[in-house]
RNA sequence: GGUCCCAUCGUCUAGUGGCCUAGGACGUAGCCCUCUCAAGGCUAAGACACGGGUUCGAGUCCCGUUGGGACCGCCA
């Protein structure tokens, strides 16, 4: 197996789900998965791409056992093979012009008439001088093509259909439809799994296979991935690269889980770990039709593997995002067992890295800052003998738990005849700034005796107009 | 326009001729739990594109229609 991407972008959700079925087919039959660069377009190739591809693959934990290979490196040997092809009589030169050929394009289409070129130079004993032909393959012009699909069964190609494509520019360079098979055949690959934009090429590729005397390899074309809009997926539809998640505070876990649920299922099962996903994938169960990417769904997945991922993981994983906030200078500044303890109270209520860092945010910083809503609402001079009380009492609360801490709460509220949130609410704002986090007990805790102190202290001021 | 592919709730999907009164998940709404917010639990609305066949029986097989998509490059 393979993943082939050529680096005229980077690498998106669309590929990352092509990499991910090879990559996943080939875990689940102990093959190799080979990472191979197609960047003979030289003129959109960059390097800044092919970085940027073997990042995302890296961080998404697609690991390759082969490679990453590039073309560019393999120039000569594609020649090997036209010059082989235009000896046995199987690839001819053409010296016709793009205008013209661009031109008789747009005619046929006007006309309503298959666009095919027209072989005028395939007769040709001479070279035209003055030009640098290209060279074209000879496709067969009858009977019929079967292309064997894993996901679509047998697909028939009428020969007639097929066009003489170029195999090597005028420049030299050869092109998509011959280096894939040369490649495929010296890599020693099996099966071709690819989006089914590819599907219309693969008769042609067939008959490259051929002329060269190897069998095809067993294919199998993936459904498309859509934007919301039913159309392909592109930048309009949201993020760009699968790097963008990354930084957007997505696990890789949870992206691999989305995308292999695009298009594959295993019963009624939505959350996979990379082994059981490893374990159960097969082509019995991709499905034909193409696929909406759903982003609320992504981000609901994302939240169920945080929720499943050890705090002690997540803390290191958050940590990054932290630094970016600005919440902390350095990865040092903050106890790791501590954040743990943190990250505990509030792994189920945040669906990426991110939100999680910036939720951790009243936890390390010294002083919060009040949401003027929750504010007026709870930091009311009628509350202020209330935490003034609370204030006193919890400075005797030693060792200061969860449940120490409740055992206080619960005393001062039954004294008074109030409901817990009447005492909880302005606390929450005090600790917190606003009206929504983990449970008053555990954030006081966390918070530590002196900082929660302080910061009562600073509430009561504010409650009474000080 | 030509060729090829595809078609179950808004979205991802289960379904491989009787287990289907079409199941699950996201999202949406309501309720429960509850110190807030989540998480979790329960409930609700919500789909076999249409028309013909085949069959005792069709979401499932066949044909057509419609709709969507891909390709038709000296891009991959």
């Amino acid at each position: 197996m393979r993943f082939a991407p050529s680096p005229t972008g980077y690498l998106h959700i669309g590929g990352a789900r092509t990499a991910l079925f090879n990559w996943l087919f080939a875990r689940h039959n102990k093959g190799k998965f080979i990472l191979r660069i197609e960047d003979t377009d030289r003129s959109r190739s960059t390097e800044e791409f092919i970085e940027a591809i073997i990042e995302g693959m890296r961080w998404l934990g697609l690991d390759w056992d082969e490679g990453p290979f590039r073309q560019t490196e393999r120039l000569d040997i594609y020649r090997g093979y036209v010059e082989r092809l235009i000896s046995e009589g199987k690839a001819y030169y053409c010296y016709c012009s793009q205008e013209e050929l661009e031109r008789k394009r747009k005619e046929a289409m006007a006309e309503g008439r298959p666009v095919k070129y027209d072989r005028r130079c395939l007769s040709l004993k001479e070279p035209v001088s003055g030009v640098s032909p290209v060279v074209r393959f000879k496709m067969p012009q009858y009977g019929q093509t079967i292309v064997d699909d894993l996901i679509r069964g047998k697909v028939v190609f009428d020969n007639e259909q097929l066009d003489d494509l170029i195999i090597l520019r005028s420049d030299g360079t050869p092109t998509y439809n011959l280096t894939v098979v040369v490649d495929d055949v010296d890599m020693g690959i099996t099966h071709v799994i690819r989006g089914d934009d590819h599907l219309n090429n693969t008769p042609k590729q067939i008959h490259i296979y051929r002329a060269l005397n190897y069998e095809p390899p067993v294919f199998a074309h993936l459904p498309m991935i859509l934007g919301p809009d039913r159309t392909r997926l592109s930048k309009r539809h949201g993020a760009t690269s699968v790097l963008a998640y990354r930084d957007m505070g997505y696990l890789p876990d949870a992206v691999v889980n989305y995308l292999a649920r695009l298009g594959w299922s295993h019963g009624d099962q939505e959350i996979f770990t990379r082994q059981e996903l490893i374990e159960f994938f097969t082509f019995d169960n991709v499905g034909k039709a193409a696929s909406v990417f759903n982003p609320e769904k992504l981000l609901w997945l994302n939240g169920q593997h945080i929720m499943n991922t050890p705090p002690e993981r997540l803390a290191e994983l958050v940590i990054p995002f932290l630094v970016r906030e600005g919440i902390i200078k350095d990865e040092d500044e903050v106890d790791r067992g501590w954040l743990s303890r943190a990250i505990v109270t509030l792994r189920e209520r945040s669906k990426t890295l991110l939100e999680l860092a910036r939720s951790l945010r009243y936890y390390i910083v010294e002083d919060v800052e009040y949401e003027e809503k929750a504010k007026g609402k709870f930091l009311t001079g009628d509350r202020a003998d209330l935490l003034l009380e609370l204030r006193h009492a919890l400075s005797g609360v030693e060792p200061f738990t969860a449940q120490n801490i409740e055992a206080v709460f619960r005393s001062i509220i039954e004294k008074r005849g109030i409901k817990l949130g009447a005492l909880a609410q302005p606390v929450r704002v005090a600790m917190t700034g606003g009206t929504a986090s983990p449970g008053i007990f555990e954030v006081l805790e966390i918070v530590g005796k002196d900082k929660a102190l302080r910061r009562l202290d600073r509430a009561i001021k504010v409650s009474s107009g000080q």
